[in-house]
RNA sequence: GGGGGGAUACCGAAGCGGCCAAACGGGACAGACUGUAAAUCUGUUGGAUUUAUCCUUCGCAGGUUCGAAUCCUGCUCCCCCCA
């Protein structure tokens, strides 16, 4: 059951360039096909620049293609120019091995691995590593020019960069080309996705695929997913945003989206949902008339974290950003405290004490650094911004005891809007 | 080497014997407003406390004085001009 996901795909604009643009559409209504993209294991873990590639794989699977997941065991150890201006530093042969474990397993979980569009990841480890020098420069070497080679933009523009590119680096296209020509070979894929960088990288596997195999080969890049002002999409000013709820929590992660500017949220819904037409296009005038209520942000987070670390990772990141926002602590128990308030620093206080004497409001704020001194605790509580539990406190002499415990043994402190501290006894 | 100017709180900057924990501006923090935005408005901005008071702070160390950020002596550092 072959849908038709060109037109899908033109609509929500992630067609940059593409081979025989006129006839692909139509190629690909003609029967399933095998469509591989690559993942570079540069880390332990996916990121948010990786969800473009992997949500086209998806969106492929979905339309009855069968995606092929190729993470780069070999090539990441050579390093893609690609969009890079400087020489990148290698990865140990650990670290790597590491790296694409991570990865692998991550894939695993976010393609459909049963059906008869049933997904396949491969590392090109496994048959890279294979080649002799001799071979690969009898075999690959042999079909391609130099000259090509350095008409591509991802080494032209370092050729034209002070810090030049070393001969490993150059040689990466190389790898990733004999890539789509090895998995033409082995499983008949036919068509490389990838970002708008990986354009000559999969236009150099075509043309060797030609060569070596004698079989004419698609590709299509999408375009890069950046931000209204030019920025890279999934960064902030504390880093990178993971994929993996370890680095990122799935809270942390759905506040990223829920975050997303006016400007970017109608392309992001069109790049990464599955949302229908109609659904965005809803959005999309929703925004206009009423962008107070945040709906385009509000699916879009909903729509990736649900996605990302499902039903379950979804229902916390919810719950969470309700109670950060101000809706009031009760009846939950320390388990619950301790995923929402995981990034926020705790302090603690000893059991006995509290129960017997209590704990001034004015000395927890201290304790819990949320107050440089008792004289500027008494000041926040005076000016209306300090919060037990999410309920404002102004009495300046309030003693905590048993009753502002918000679980069996945690109370969660805040002052302002934001600044929460957790208090723990022990 | 000679002459001149300066060092004040998070930053900039006023104060030049008591009314100085120190004007003003920025920043920061709260509150209101708002869309988990921006702008705006209000309050706070050395420490302790029973909010009245005490303690520490105006480059460092001494001194004069009932009283010093303010006057005197020495020291350290910075800037400018002349050689």
């Amino acid at each position: 059951m072959l849908q038709d996901i060109f037109s899908d795909l033109q609509w929500r604009g992630l067609v940059y360039q593409t081979t025989n643009p006129e006839s692909i559409g139509a190629w690909l209504r003609e029967r399933s096909r095998v469509i591989y993209a690559g993942f570079d294991p540069t880390s332990s873990s996916l990121h948010v620049g990786n969800l473009m590639p992997l949500l086209m794989l998806r969106r492929f699977q979905r339309a009855g293609h069968r995606p092929l997941a190729l993470v780069g065991g070999a090539t990441g150890m050579i390093g893609d120019p690609s969009g890079k201006n400087a020489e990148r530093n290698l990865l140990s042969a650990d670290q790597l091995r590491a790296n694409v474990a991570g990865i692998e397993l991550q894939l695993r979980q976010y393609l459909e691995f049963s059906g008869s569009a049933s997904a396949r990841v491969v590392n090109n480890f496994d048959w890279i590593s294979q080649f002799s020098v001799i071979d690969f420069l009898r075999d690959v070497g042999k079909h391609v020019t130099v000259n090509v080679m350095m008409a591509k933009d991802s080494v032209k523009n370092r050729l034209e960069n002070e810090a030049g590119i070393s001969y490993t680096e150059f040689s990466y296209m190389l790898l990733q080309a004999y890539d789509f020509v090895h998995l033409n070979r082995q499983f008949e894929c036919e068509m490389q996705l990838g970002g708008s960088d990986q354009w000559g990288n999969i236009t150099a596997g075509i043309d060797l695929a030609r060569r070596l195999n004698g079989s004419h080969l698609q590709g299509m890049t999408c375009p890069l997913l950046t931000k209204a002002d030019g920025s890279k999409m999934g960064k902030t000013e504390t880093g990178t945003i993971w994929l993996c709820p370890q680095r990122t929590s799935p809270y942390q992660f759905y506040q990223y989206w829920f975050n997303t500017d006016d400007a970017d949220v109608g392309k992001c819904l069109r790049f990464l949902t599955e949302l229908s037409h109609d659904e965005i296009e809803a959005l999309d005038r929703a925004r206009e008339s009423v962008p107070q209520e945040r709906q385009s942000q509000r699916r879009l987070a909903e729509s990736l974290t649900g996605f990302i670390h499902g039903p379950a990772g979804l229902a916390k990141a919810q719950q969470a950003a309700g109670i950060l926002f101000g809706q009031e602590i009760a009846d939950l128990n320390d388990d619950d405290l301790q995923q929402i308030f995981a990034d926020v620093p705790s302090c603690t206080t000893p059991r006995n004490v509290f129960f017997e004497s209590g704990l001034s409001l004015v000395d927890a704020l201290v304790l819990s650094n949320l107050a440089k001194s008792k004289n500027e605790a008494r000041r926040s509580i005076s000016d209306g911004g300090v919060y037990v539990n999410n309920r404002r406190m102004d009495a300046v002499d309030l003693v905590l005891g048993r009753e502002h415990l918000a679980s069996e043994s945690m109370l969660v402190l805040r002052k302002g809007k934001k600044n929460y501290a957790l208090l723990r006894l022990i």
